[in-house]
DNA sequence: CGCCTCATTGACCTAGTTCAATTTGGGTGG
DNA sequence: CCACCCAAATTGAACTAGGTCAATGAGGCG
């Protein structure tokens, strides 16, 4: 409830942090003391209209924000005006949490749609590398699978084309927002324009129209007002070549890498 | 001295980091305890011939590498074959910090020339958070530049074509460079053949020489057998669209994003 | 109803690819 | 020092994915 308070602060309100949780859980052993410290740790809410600018570029910033409900993106202009979304981001997502130790943002922040967030002042990442290091690696964690999606998103604009291109974007989108529980039946929602999409992944929205047919009519994909349906996300995947290993999803390798520590330096997660 | 021993350890040659150190101290405030603390964590030298692969896609990883001398670059192949490389990094950047928090690696890491780097294992970096949360944030800052740089690469291959692609890439190498004092005269060393600064840009090995041949025509960078020469680094950028903010080299800004949490927790920089 | 944004279509144009040959410049062995 | 080799650079000439321009439809909404 938004009227929660913890040591005399308001706290986020019970279920904002819910789909982060999930998140990591779906990585990580995470433990009720984690889960508190972090919800204790958070401020409670702020609504977002479609449009506004959450973070603009270059200005300083002492907190980040976890996106409980919507989604935004990351986007930057050319000098020539065009504009890129680097990245687009789903309920349970950290927006900004690289804010943290970079101070200030190298990129904007826009809502795609109406959205809520919760806050966690940089002072509070403070705390908790000093309290509970484990889940401080956890928010490090965190930023670095943006990175890994950026890499991809790399790789997905400078090798492959045309519709394979289109496809990889909507498996990604497909299986993050599976994590939080966003996919019934193949369907997902997704708030974007035939144009933003082809801000992302750099085509004109004529040429992104005419992929989408493309995909349609080979029976991978349905995409109309901001719906999106895949038949077989098996074949969509194939078709495009993609491979989730860079979302950091599936379990032990990397488990093991952050609870390694934790052993040796006894901290609890429990 | 390669024969350097503390705590009973091998520990990193000296100068070994020096590069780094340089590279931390263009940014921010750098205590020598802090940068003790980290020589004394670091391993003695692996070397590497051109070719190698250092870290392999997929593969566990138990501690980070600094690269002190040499270049190497990440890559990842698509199903079809392709090669994509997603950042060249240069001496004195940790090369996978990342795998600290991520357990495993999403690309792998060639070298592009023989080269050699220095360990930290990830045991040391918990160290280092309980010890020196400060000296903990700049590593982690460390990676949030390379997640930086990837943005900015989103938004060249995405956004920008031809000769401007090209140029840009050719500011980023320069001003990285100039960072570690690898840069003479607008001159500096790029070990990549014509068919590898295509793999990075999302261009054909042919289409590749045609741009280098048009900026050289434009008098704008010259690039012959690994050397760049940049006759005026200003008009580079500016042709380019190049803003080196999201470097994150200059000032005061996140600097003081950093310091905040040090004051607060008195941890000292001195 | 009228407006406005977004989706869709068609025709033409160009940046970049593809294929295929030729040249260049180090290295290497004799 | 020369003959040879090989990877990389360079050139030319078709070819095509994707961009550009311009017009038309279609849904939502005051």
């Amino acid at each position: 409830m938004a009227g929660d308070f913890a040591n005399g602060r308001r706290v986020a309100p019970t279920g904002s942090v819910d789909k982060f949780v999930k998140a990591v859980r779906k990585r990580f052993a995470f433990s009720d003391a984690e889960e508190r410290m972090l919800l204790e740790r958070m401020s409670g809410t702020t609504r977002f209209s479609a449009g506004d600018v959450l973070v603009s570029e270059g200005s300083p910033v002492t907190f980040s924000s976890l996106l409980s409900d919507g989604f935004v993106c990351r986007e930057k202009m050319t000098d020539s005006g065009h504009r890129q979304i680097a990245e687009v981001t789903v309920p349970g997502d950290f927006i900004d949490l690289h804010s943290y130790p970079l101070g200030r943002l190298d990129h904007s922040i826009t809502a795609l749609t109406d959205c809520r967030t919760v806050r966690l002042y940089h002072e509070d990442i403070d705390a908790i590398i000093q309290e509970r290091p484990r889940l401080a690696r956890i928010l490090w964690f965190a930023t670095m699978v943006d990175a890994s999606i950026h890499r991809e998103w790399i790789v997905n604009l400078g090798s492959r084309k045309g519709a394979k291109r289109m496809a990889h974007f909507f498996c990604e989108m497909y299986y993050r927002l599976e994590v939080v529980d966003m996919v019934r039946d193949g369907t997902f929602f997704l708030p974007l324009t035939q144009g933003q999409l082809g801000e992302a992944l750099g085509f004109t929205p004529v040429h992104t129209n005419r992929l989408l047919q493309e995909l349609r009519a080979a029976n991978l994909l349905e995409y109309r007002s901001h719906s999106a349906t895949v038949a077989d996300i098996g074949e969509l995947a194939s078709f495009a070549g993609f491979d989730p290993d860079y979302l950091y999803l599936g379990g032990a390798r990397h488990r093991a890498g952050l609870d390694r520590a934790d052993h040796q330096y006894g901290a609890s997660t429990r």
